[in-house]
DNA sequence: TTGAAAGCGCTAACAG
DNA sequence: CTGTTAGCGCTTTCAA
């Protein structure tokens, strides 16, 4: 019943298909090629050089690999060799583009040098991260890297004491010996604060992120230093909302609304929350700038293309994601040719400990916002797309 | 040199950490317990009943285990099982929140079943989705889910006969008895083309995804469809572009204004070539939906925050994703939870192959379409934020 | 220049 | 109820 003109496509490759369940293993091929399984494995390993095995046998045994399209068992292997290839990344929720493109650095830096990248999601919560740690111990994964839900740190570092070298990206801890990648939080959020107060702002909502992270805890030491330095505090009162997302800036926006009705001015830990804001501002009827003026963190790609672009500082993600995984494979001993490692604490003012690294951040002025409220001018964003690097 | 008041945190949980490089193998908890390894295996297996080992010994074995933290081995235990417990997930794009979902839902899904996922990031060339098949091939994965670059299918197909069981998701290709799942392209094309048509849009430009990958295909085919039923045809030099990006939305926009002035809407295969392409009409001082306007496929958290509110069609990704986990763990007879995997072909009339799931999109009319330009009514898009799920 | 054999850590007959 | 034994597929001494 087949077409009268059907050719048998006649894999070019020459690699032809193992028969289902039955894999093709070392042995067969050792067999096939009529030489034992030790010299076959020296064959195919580049070893022939080594032991001197005659070039006729060694193209005989690769020659025969190909043609049953014998792939080496990487559990066989890992077993023998006790290196498993594999690379655990564990994140809080891979569907954030954030730790999404992390992932990817991670994935595309490892995979030339043969390893792969076991993913965990810990959806945000410390138990799981757990679980999913344990889980991919077992796995026999050679090194993790952890964006932690960012509040515990303890089965981190036992990990890492116990042998499995365990690098932190962005949720990193404070004074903790585990190697850290972070963007320099505490000058980005002065510098995107700064834009704040120089058009006149004083009563600045904070909308938090997860309050004991040091994310968290940084950007509102970088705000606070931009405050002191304009001679001002900030009210404590002035700080809602404890999660990196939508909802918490949306209650938090209505909770510091209600609170101080005085408040001209928004600064949001990230992104979800800035919407979450904006969302909130737009049912009671605030329109930004003219009403409230808001910063944020983090960018994303149509980011101009809002009704409100904001103002934001925005963390060089694949720099981050890079660079997490030089310190990753500098751990396992091998050397990541994209550039050599920069010495830990790139930002000099911090008592930064031996091993975190600090990548600048950039300053996006746009256009939300303005000078407060009460002058009701309207044409007060004057920057727009200035771009300034810190 | 320590400060004064330290106590040592005397681990709580009990499990000690193994020493470094020198982890705790069964035999060392068998050896501690006083028994075999084949007791200490049983025990720690849930086999204690089978086997009727007593209670003593069983609680003696697990008790031993968690002093030393035991941790069996996960590649002892696939050689020896030919399980290795891996998934291996590709995409064409990691950092792109559509594959990220997906990757998510595919890790979520499996990983209370105790798989954990092996992930690959094919940078959108088949070349590289091809290594990282063999890659995680010699992984030994149990099975395969990819979201192919989109354009050949041969080394998945070969690779599915082979025994390895092989799901595809969102770039399906026609008439291969792989596993697919996909949204219902057709009908979401036809009906998001319907709100252009209704307008009295006639010319109407097409940015292509990638030209030879099903989707694009198959929404090409909707929008005919539903030109056809209101009695015109499609200009065949309407269509530009060959990517699912924004460069390629902007380039292809810019052409296609060239190529036709009389254009009056934009048909967008992919957000992102609708984001371009918003730019180019920017760029040219043209206004949406006043001078054109423009609907495309999917969505995104913000979207309704841009400035203007694109009108799309959105698909189901967390469904994709958990159809396509269905679909994947049926096929290693693993039965899945959540719900009874439905039949495939969800989609009545089209002549869908025994193994081809799709889901349904939704139709979200938000701002972007207005009527053709020439009236240059502005105030022309009444319906807004209406949903309408097909 | 090549083979034989041991063993990585675990499970599963097959005996007791 | 428990122990002995034989591998899973591979690498690597050690011997020839």
């Amino acid at each position: 019943m087949k077409p009268p003109n059907h050719r048998t496509p006649d894999t070019p490759q020459g690699s032809a298909s193992p028969a289902p369940g039955h894999p093709v293993t070392l042995k067969n091929v050792a067999a096939r090629a009529g030489v034992s399984v030790s010299t076959a494995s020296r064959a195919l390993n580049g070893q022939a050089r080594k032991y001197r095995i005659s070039p006729t046998t060694e193209k005989a045994v690769r020659q025969v690999a190909a043609d049953l399209g014998f792939q080496a068992s990487q559990v066989a292997r890992s077993l023998r060799l006790k290196r498993s290839g594999l690379i655990g990344v564990i994140v809080p929720d891979i569907s954030n583009p954030f730790f999404a493109s992390i992932a990817r650095e991670v994935s595309l830096g490892v995979e030339a040098l043969g390893f792969s990248v076991l993913l965990g999601d810990s959806r945000e919560e410390t138990e799981i991260e757990q679980r999913l740690v344990d889980q991919l111990r077992a796995k026999q994964v050679e090194a993790l890297l952890v964006c932690p839900v960012g509040v515990e740190s303890d089965h981190l570092v036992k990990l890492d004491r116990s042998g499995l070298p365990v690098v932190v990206a962005d949720r990193v801890f404070d004074g903790i010996e585990l190697p850290s990648v972070t963007s320099d939080n505490r000058a980005a959020a002065r510098a995107v604060a700064e834009v704040l107060i120089e058009q006149g702002h004083r009563k600045i909502g904070v909308l938090s992120g997860i309050r004991d992270s040091l994310p968290a805890k940084t950007r509102l030491q970088g705000l606070t230093d931009a405050a002191e330095q304009a001679g001002f505090n900030l009210d404590s009162s002035s700080l809602a909302g404890n999660a990196f997302t939508e909802q918490s800036g949306y209650d938090a926006t209505l909770e510091l609304m209600d609170r101080d009705p005085e408040m001209t001015a928004i600064f949001a830990m990230c992104t979800p929350a800035a919407i979450g804001s904006m969302r909130a501002l737009a049912e009671r009827g605030y329109a930004i700038p003219r009403d409230m003026s808001i910063v944020a963190f983090d960018d994303h790609p149509f980011a101009d293309l809002m009704k409100t672009p904001l103002t934001v500082s925005v963390q060089d993600i694949p720099r981050l994601g890079q660079l997490a995984t030089a310190v990753l494979l500098k751990r396992l001993d091998v050397d990541s040719s994209p550039q050599a490692l920069p010495p830990p604490g790139t930002s000099a003012d911090s008592p930064s400990s031996a091993s975190l690294w600090k990548v600048p951040t950039t300053l996006l002025q746009r256009s939300s916002v303005a000078v407060p409220r009460h002058k009701g001018d309207r044409a007060a964003s004057s920057r727009v797309q200035q771009t300034r690097s810190f």
